[in-house]
This record gives structure tokens, C-alpha cells and sequence, in this order.
DNA sequence: CGTCTTTTTGAATACTGTCAATTTAAGTGG
DNA sequence: CCACTTAAATTGACAGTATTCAAAAAGACG
């Protein structure tokens, strides 16, 4: 499973600075074709959301490396040294925090366009792991030369902390999720919001394929693999969706929704 | 319940922008007293956390205002317009977010020297709401006066990345919680956690009193109050502490540690 | 083609939620 | 100061939802 993560690290590492290198950086790992912030076709999703034009082009003088992470492979672990933020630029990733006592939980699903890593600059230590769940690239922005490339630009700051601010607001949802759903209202929860970014990604809102299992979708609700599994029946007994494995198709979008607020009387 | 604190927060506004004041500052609610952040009681744990001696004296030009909230009253509403971030200069909030049908979320409770707001950046709207649970005093810092006092000061833009990681990180530990531990744990975790945060502030960390009803401590914890309830008798039953009310008294501080790991076999 | 993993489903258990009654504390107003 | 009202907390009984344990089916992979 978590094969050479840290060595890719390493590799984005010494790729961006070379003089500190002491082996060869793995040619699989680094794509060393340079893709411009600016013409990227994520820049909507990305670090440049919110910026404004002149901005996004300030961000090109960002040197950021492009990587592979295969399926399985850990991208960073808890307790990793800070030094890069990481935008997916496609392929799906979760993160992940562990306790004491071995128990994992899953905090986040990642897709292209949305970042991860921000956790770390607390402790200059990442505070969650973050491993792909498929085949992916990433981008590693080193934070430090960010800092310095957006200083005295007061307009590119705020759009550092508009990100991390979004990531306190989609974990407050996930929270209430936690705190007051039941089963068939998280996994609605769960659908609906990966249907809407999907749908914003240009992909079918309706259908799609899941890149993670019903432990790691029971894991970020807080319900076991089992019960995953009993409400997505129960969600097609219902004539909402329809489930093949990790196939779903959206049948009653509306269903999906009113399935949200069953709850109240 | 929720009386004046639109009124409180527009108080603040005008008192820092004079020429838009419609209406006299209630001389209640806002503390014409100014405390200098170097010099404040609780430097070390708030804003000026972190920085070095310079930069908190750079703090000093902040324009903040220091404002009083009575016990029930709401600092900001989910929805209001992100102006301020908040800090505690004495007393308890909570701080909750509302779902469409009207449950209640409770996402944090914070003490002296914490910082609450964090979350409006993302949207320039306040996603979240904070209400004191007492009599409490907050300073009302203007975010764009904040972000011009930081520009080109790295040192200090790093500090306000930091404080918004550690909201991020914070809230994966109540994650981890509400998605993977049962009510005893639960419980335990959020005593614990109160017991260091007081004694950090130099209170006693095994006797002290709960600021927020058994309601409250089961939306934040994810259970109902009844439940919160029996834990805290069940705990009595231990030996772990003592309850009366809302007054508390660890006896078995160690039993109350394992409490937390007690899921494992 | 066999092995391993993932998913589904069933049955029994356990935990927490719901409903209800009681106690205690805290205000309120005559 | 006391009767009255309201809110908060505790406790019991029961119901319901989700977990646990177990087994079988369906793919995935070498």
C-alpha cells in the first residue's frame, strides 16, 4: 500500500532544489513539462480561483512541480514536515487523521481543482495524511516561495485565506453532518455534494463513478461499510439511484434531496 | 434570547467608522478602554501568539474595540457580513451553525484568548454564529485594517495562516470524534480537553464549572442530552468525577484518559 | 484458475434516542 | 417572603437505528 510517498516528496523536493539533492528524482514521479497557472484549465477551481488576471499571471513565476501519485501511494503523512500546499490536477485523493490507538478517520475527498495540505502550516507539520485513491497528478506549491510572491500583493493574500477559511466552512458541514444525520441523510449529503462537483467540472451530475470504497464513504459519515452498503439499497429500493458497485446513477435527484430533510416531521 | 447584538456589532462598526454611525454607540456595550496588545494579559495566547516582540508592538496601531455581550446574546448571526474577527477577552461562546430545517449545530466553544470568525472570509459572510453562554468581553478586530497592518510583514501574514490552520486542525480532532467515538469517549475527550484549556490560562485543570447547558454539550458532542447526562452519571459511577450540576471535579484523571481509549479491545 | 478483496445481506446485539415523569434551581411578581 | 412559573438536569422504560458477527456472492488480479 504506502509505498514511496515520502520518496516523491523528497523528488518534488529536489527538483525544486536541486543543490540540496542527494539521489536522482524517480523519472516516473515528476512530469517536468511546465504548465502555467494562467493557461491551466483548472485556474477556476484552483489556487487562481478569485484572482484577478493580472494576479493569475503572477502566480506563473510560482515554481511548482508537477507529480504523479499512483493508487495507494501517500502523498504526505501526519507528522511530514510543511513546505508544499498540493492542488489536484486530476485523480481523486482522500486525507486522513489517526488516533492514539490505530483508528482512522477519513476528513476530506479531493478532487482536481481543490487543494490539500493546508492543515500543516499550524504545527509546520501535516496534521493528516493524504494518500490517492487512483491514479493522479498533483502540483506542489512550496508555501515559503508562495509567501513571498504574494507579499505586499495585499489581493493575492486574501485569496490564501479565503481557501483556508473555505476549508473551516466544509468542515462545519461535515460536522453537522456528524452531529445531527442520520444514515440516509449523510449518505444523501455525501452524494449530492460530490454530484455538485462533479457537475461543476463539467462531468454528469447525475452518474458517476465512485474512487473509494464503502469503508473509506463510511469512514468520512462515521458509519461502518455495512451500513454504507444497506442505505445505498436502500436508496435504490427507494427508486433514487441506481447502484452497480461503485457505479451510481442519480435517478430522483429531488428524491436525493428531500432524503436530506426526512428528519423533521 | 437574541436581543441586541446586530446593535452590538454595529456599535463596534461605528465606533471605528464615526462618519457612518447612524445611531449614538450604546455606552454599555463598548469599552472606550484601550488595552494594548503588548501589553495584554493574553498575549500569549491570542493573536499576538507567535509573534516576536516587534511585531506585537506592530499590533499595538490595530484600531480594535473592545465591546461587552450578556449571557444569551449573539456576537454575529450566520449570514452577517464578515467585518471583524473576534477574540475573547473574558467569558464563554458558542459558536453554531444552522441547517435549512432548523437543527442546531453547536462547533465550538471558546475561551479567553481564542479567536472566533475565521470562518466569514471565505464568503465575506459569517458562516457560522457566536453567542455568549455569560457575561463576556471580546476585542472586534477589522480584518482590512488587520490585513494593511501585516502587508509586507511576512513574519506576521504567516501568523494569521497559522491561527486559521489551527481552526482547520481543531476541527478534524472533533471530526475524528463525532465520526469514531461513542459517548463515553466522547465525553471524556471534550473534559479533557476543557481541563487543558483552563489550565493552560492558569485555572485548575480538575475542578471547574461548565459554562454551557447539557444541551449544548450534546450538539457539540453529537448526542442527545439525556445521553450527556446519563455519561456524566455513569463517569460519577467510576469514580472518575465528581458532578453537581454543572460544577465538575475530575478525581481520576488518568481513569478519565482511558476512558478515551477504552474502544479497543 | 485460484486467491484476495470488496460488497451485499442476514440475524442478533448493543447503544443511543425518544418519551415521560420527577427533582432541583432560578426567576417573577404579588 | 412566599407562591408561582419556567428552565435545567436526572432518571426510567421502551423503541429504533446502527453495529457486530457471519456467510455468501462478485469482481479484481496475478
Amino acid at each position: 500500500m504506502q509505498t514511496n510517498a515520502r520518496q516523491i516528496s523528497e523528488n518534488v523536493d529536489n527538483l525544486l532544489r536541486p543543490e540540496l539533492s542527494r539521489r536522482p528524482a524517480a523519472p516516473t514521479a515528476v512530469l517536468p513539462l511546465k504548465t502555467l497557472c494562467s493557461s491551466c484549465h483548472l485556474r477556476d477551481f484552483c489556487l487562481p480561483c478569485e484572482m484577478s488576471g493580472n494576479d493569475v499571471e503572477y502566480l506563473d513565476n510560482l515554481p511548482f512541480v508537477r507529480s504523479r501519485v499512483k493508487a495507494g501511494q501517500i502523498l504526505f503523512h501526519e507528522g511530514d514536515r510543511f513546505q508544499f500546499i498540493y492542488a489536484v490536477r486530476s485523480g481523486t485523493f482522500k486525507s486522513c487523521v489517526t488516533l492514539a490507538d490505530g483508528r482512522e478517520q477519513v476528513v476530506g475527498f479531493h478532487m482536481n481543482g481543490e487543494l490539500m495540505g493546508l492543515d500543516g502550516l499550524a504545527q509546520g507539520k501535516h496534521a493528516s495524511s493524504a494518500t490517492a485513491l487512483e491514479e493522479t497528478q498533483v502540483c506542489a506549491i512550496p508555501y515559503t516561495h508562495l509567501l513571498t510572491l504574494v507579499a505586499g500583493k495585499s489581493s493575492m493574500q486574501q485569496v490564501i485565506g479565503k481557501l483556508m477559511s473555505r476549508e473551516i466552512v466544509r468542515e462545519h458541514s461535515l460536522m453537522m453532518l456528524l452531529g445531527s444525520m442520520n444514515a440516509e441523510e449523510r449518505l444523501a449529503a455525501f452524494l449530492l455534494n460530490l454530484s455538485q462537483r462533479l457537475k461543476a467540472r463539467g462531468y454528469s451530475a447525475s452518474e458517476f463513478h465512485l474512487r473509494m470504497s464503502r469503508a473509506e464513504i463510511g469512514s468520512y459519515l462515521g458509519m461502518t461499510l455495512e451500513t454504507v452498503s444497506r442505505t445505498f439499497s436502500a436508496f435504490q429500493q427507494q427508486s433514487l439511484l441506481e447502484v452497480d458497485k461503485r457505479h451510481i446513477r442519480i435517478t430522483d435527484m429531488n428524491g436525493l434531496t428531500c432524503a436530506l430533510e426526512k428528519h423533521l416531521h
